[in-house]
DNA sequence: GAATTATCGTGCGTGTACGCACGTTATTTT
DNA sequence: AAAATAACGTGCGTACACGCACGATAATTC
């Protein structure tokens, strides 16, 4: 049979690529792309982050980042100033702008969130957290030494 | 307290975004990128398709496919035709060497979509693929060119 | 105190995602 | 048949994702 195993990536692709869509379209009416405002929101829950933490918790990549602060920054959302003990860092946080821009877009997300679950049971919707929060640490898991091999020795095809 | 509908974008966008990464480190190390594999990957379910039903399929763009299939094509690992009936569209299929390719790439992947499940029961798995198909389908719904308000109530959420 | 190592940010290159406009060809309408 | 409309592919511009290499600074080691 085709096992859902073979079916996970294509269906949480599936989904992911749906939800980015959707919010390109929310937040592109509001002057943002769905990237920005992930970063925006990151940023709401933590201020005076460093580049790299922010990059972190994303999650994303810290030159992606930069690249995205740099627009934001511009547009006067996000402030950049250097670390108070660490000078080769900067410490990221919103703007009263930002603070301002972020509620308003947080809001006009509402109805995305909303569509996401209303097919979804409430406890579905737990449910659903869960699974993706330990399918993302499985992923995210080391796995130089091997710790939790699957099946064979996962040969490796080196170019 | 903090609901889980807030929680369920950023822990999809997370799941996705560990898949994505494990793929490019895996699938990078046979010469491709995860999305080429995707893309592989639908066309060998699928045989002389055009363009579009390709990107509908993957899903993403046809504009992002037809930049894809362009690197695939100088590798030599799909052909495009002229369409047998269509002539303003084009058959996109695997070459020979695309087929032996991308069993080599399912092979190589095989790993990650081992450890995806790896702390998920069976029975969590095909939950978890249910789940985000509902959702997939719920965001991609009342988007059509045509069926639009005649059908139903949906309360519009107003900005 | 000096040298090594690790970390932060930056800049560059490639690939992806997508909207939009354009030309071409099919399909439908008049 | 002629005209309007729709669909397919192409090309361009912007933003993201990420690896990698570089210079600068911090932390560690000798």
């Amino acid at each position: 049979m085709t096992s859902t195993r073979s079916e996970l990536p294509l269906a949480l692709r599936s989904a992911y690529m749906a939800l980015h869509r959707r919010s390109e379209v929310v937040f592109g009416e509001q002057g943002v792309t769905a990237d920005q405002f992930v970063l925006l929101a990151t940023l709401s829950r933590g201020q005076a982050l460093t580049q790299r933490e922010l990059a972190r918790r994303m999650p994303s990549d810290p030159s992606t980042v930069r690249a995205m602060l740099v627009l934001l920054e511009q547009r006067g959302l996000v402030q950049r100033d250097v670390h108070p003990t660490d000078s080769r860092a900067r410490t990221v946080a919103l703007s009263p702008e930002g603070k301002r821009k972020f509620r308003q877009l947080w809001t006009a997300g509402d109805p995305i969130r909303a569509q996401m679950v209303e097919t979804l049971e409430p406890d579905e919707v737990e449910t659903l957290v869960n699974l993706l929060t330990k399918v993302a640490q499985s992923l995210n898991l080391e796995r130089g030494p091997n710790g939790g091999e699957s099946s064979e020795p996962t040969e490796k095809v080196a170019t």
